[in-house]
DNA sequence: GTTAGCATGTAAGGAGTTACATGATTTT
DNA sequence: AAAATCATGTAACTCCTTACATGCTAAC
């Protein structure tokens, strides 16, 4: 996860550690700062394998800034993390969120691919709450009910999301060309009035 | 985490560990099936300190169902666990998922108490994200903007479930004794028949 | 001139995962 | 008798945190 931060901020522009550790939370929304005890290994680390490449900023004294910004390599390996699909339910809505905020740098089929694919995995496992709600395992008291009931509303909450999110991308890059294509831009776009998603989007298009 | 609900669920019943990691997902409604690599260390660990004590179910091969259960001082490590309070935006979540499926195990007041101090939490969260989006940081295209303004959104949701969950456990154990407390209880019990926190539900589907 | 913030780093450790290894029991 | 499932365990590793250590630079 803090390997492809790293690579994603320092594609936008160079800068060093303590710049990258500030601008993290915000891509996040001011969630997740980053501690350095983490941060600055994985830029070692990230120089060794010639993802990114280190120029000393100012030298004045003896340790001083040290400004990085990512190699050709590095933008492959950044390319790659953003495409993985770990199957791990404990972490991926933290990455999925992730990779979102670098979807720009992905082409419209991939990103496509990938929120489909995220949307997948949402129903398996709002069919496995399901589940455990019909047989009745797990949820036997009413904070228990409670948890299982809100884990399920914010599961359907997050699917309808991406599929604004897909529809959004769809409008944008219709899979059609000719006379369809203009037909589906348009009901995209005057279909609904709580696409803000959608708006937005159309903002910068 | 895994303590905690390795704990709890011996507080139910003894249980061994190919069980336990069964149970596990069930309490949170399916999600995060815990591997046996974290699992027998943790037992094992547990047992070293007095928290679970094991008796050996079957004994026919060499290596047989191990049957545990918790100790008084692993009821007193549970209560502990069950309202600690770390600051840890990255995990804290699901932490606080996990203790609220065993919620039932602490009296109204510290309930009330514990939902309150997560209320808080996201709170502070929330002016976090507001913050960022006044001051522009972050979400700068369209899905940076999508992805922050869904965290506010699911984090508003979040409160107003907190504070639904607040209002049902005060209505079944009113701060005042007297007649008000026979008559707010009442109106508790009578509202529906799946109880005050079912209720709470409904109103955010 | 001292406090606050900038800037980089190391050491130890927490809390999990994957992959591997072994063997008993039940099902087909 | 083969395959699936039950059952326990270890070793290596991932990825992050906290706590510590150091020194520069700007602000009051």
């Amino acid at each position: 996860m803090l390997e492809l931060a790293v690579l994603g901020l320092l594609k936008e522009r160079p800068m060093h550690g303590y710049q990258l550790s500030r601008e993290l939370g915000d891509s996040l929304g001011g969630l997740w700062r980053v501690s350095y005890g983490s941060l600055y290994p994985t830029l070692r680390r990230l120089e060794r394998d010639a993802a990114i490449e280190s120029e000393a900023g100012d030298v004045r004294g003896a340790r001083r800034k040290k400004v990085y910004r990512i190699t050709p390599k590095g933008e492959q390996i950044f390319l790659e993390l953003l495409q993985e699909s770990p199957q791990d339910t404990q972490t991926e809505d933290a990455r999925f969120r992730m990779r979102l905020a670098f979807f720009r740098y992905l082409p419209p089929e991939t990103r496509i691919r990938l929120l489909e694919r995220r949307r997948q995995a949402l129903k398996e496992r709002l069919s496995t709450i399901d589940e455990s709600v019909r047989t009745g395992r797990g949820g036997t008291d009413d904070y228990g009910r409670a948890l299982i009931e809100h884990n399920r509303t914010i599961t359907e909450s997050d699917i309808t999301w991406l599929e604004q999110l897909i529809a959004a991308e769809r409008a944008k890059n219709p899979p059609t060309g000719g006379l369809k294509r203009r037909r589906a831009a348009l009901r995209a776009r005057t279909g609904s009035s709580s696409g803000a998603v959608a708006r937005g989007k159309e903002r910068i298009s």
